[in-house]
DNA sequence: ACAAGTCCCGAGTGAGTACTCGGTTTGTTT
DNA sequence: AAACAAACCGAGTACTCACTCGGGACTTGT
């Protein structure tokens, strides 16, 4: 039983909480318990810590999705199965895609490329997903001609803007879920 | 000719690619030409800067807004008109809107009421158009019954997130812009 | 000419930062 | 019990930061 995961927990709620840039060694070791030696004992840089974080964050993300995530039916239904899983994980993991949403692409993608990489894997994953979704649905006449690529994007950006909002307080959206739903049936449709 | 006008351009482009803490005063120095002690002539603090700063770009958006958004016609175009707008701000106005995107409301928030209460006026002038556009297009018949606050939330997510996309060059998103409308169109009818 | 005021300068200050280092405790192996 | 390593500690270090201060230069009104 070591800090680590003592640290790498205070990180996860103080990055995201407050972002990297404003999370001092001091703050970390309180909230951990353990000295600041000892964070520079699992870690050699404060950056190897979010980037550590980072990659289970991502690792935690990519597992659920896979397992969650069924293949059968619709193209239009892999679509709505991808928009609601995308909902109700930010809220089941929601330190972590309030870390996500913080740090990206802000301070991280300039401060280190495997922080960029992992968090694009995240976001490629259901990304893909929602193309594949209209992609198979094409196929089985459930989703319109249209491009694959161009509607991910925007259905997409529609999700995570929705999710966006939620998270920093910013309106009231727990009440619209269903109007997502419907809004992507419609412009699929 | 003071130092001021250069200091508030300077910042305008310096908190909009870096952030606002990632930014120190010797960068806003150099870049503006002003000594520090000139910048702390001109603006009591740090954070005194980008209060004056968003309450300027506010103003502008809201000029523009007014001037540039017509009411007539039905309320279905009224929510194209505003939407159209807004993506064509977020490239005429780049920084501004970086500026915006950048900074809020992960370390904004928190650091100063005033610069939350200018970008949510900002934020809050566009849901309003969306809103009243579906409120008068359910009256003209353009648009179907729903509910309008959380369609406009659903719609204003979707142009924030695409113009998120495009601003940090995540996904290439400039081909989408008619899919986009074509996506309100589908949405509310 | 002179006083007042604004603009400007940059070395200096103190608080905070990430990180180091020498030494102590704890746990494991033999 | 002795030996070794991993975990842990916190004072110390070098550095950056926002901000101050005392004084110089330029403009304006009298």
């Amino acid at each position: 039983m070591s800090y680590r995961t003592d640290i790498l927990n205070a990180a996860t709620k103080l990055f995201a909480e407050r972002g990297f840039k404003d999370t001092s060694i001091v703050d970390l070791s309180r909230l951990s318990g353990a000295a600041e030696g000892t964070i520079f004992h699992h870690f050699k840089t404060k950056e190897e810590i979010l980037v550590q974080l980072l990659r289970k964050v991502k690792d935690d993300i990519l597992h659920e999705v896979s397992s969650k995530i069924q293949r059968n039916g619709t193209g239009l239904m892999l679509v709505e199965r991808t928009v609601e899983l995308f909902l109700m994980l930010s809220e089941t993991m929601e330190y972590e895609f309030l870390l996500l949403f913080r740090n990206y692409p802000y301070q991280l993608a300039s401060i280190n490329p495997e922080c960029r990489q992992s968090i694009e894997e995240i976001y490629n994953c259901f990304l893909d997903l929602l193309i594949e979704g209209i992609e198979k649905g094409q196929s089985d006449g459930t989703v319109r001609i249209c491009k694959p690529f161009r509607m991910g994007i925007i259905i997409f950006s529609m999700v995570i803007g929705i999710v966006r909002f939620k998270i920093f307080h910013l309106y009231p959206v727990e009440s619209c879920y269903s109007d997502i739903l419907e809004s992507c049936r419609r412009m699929l449709r």
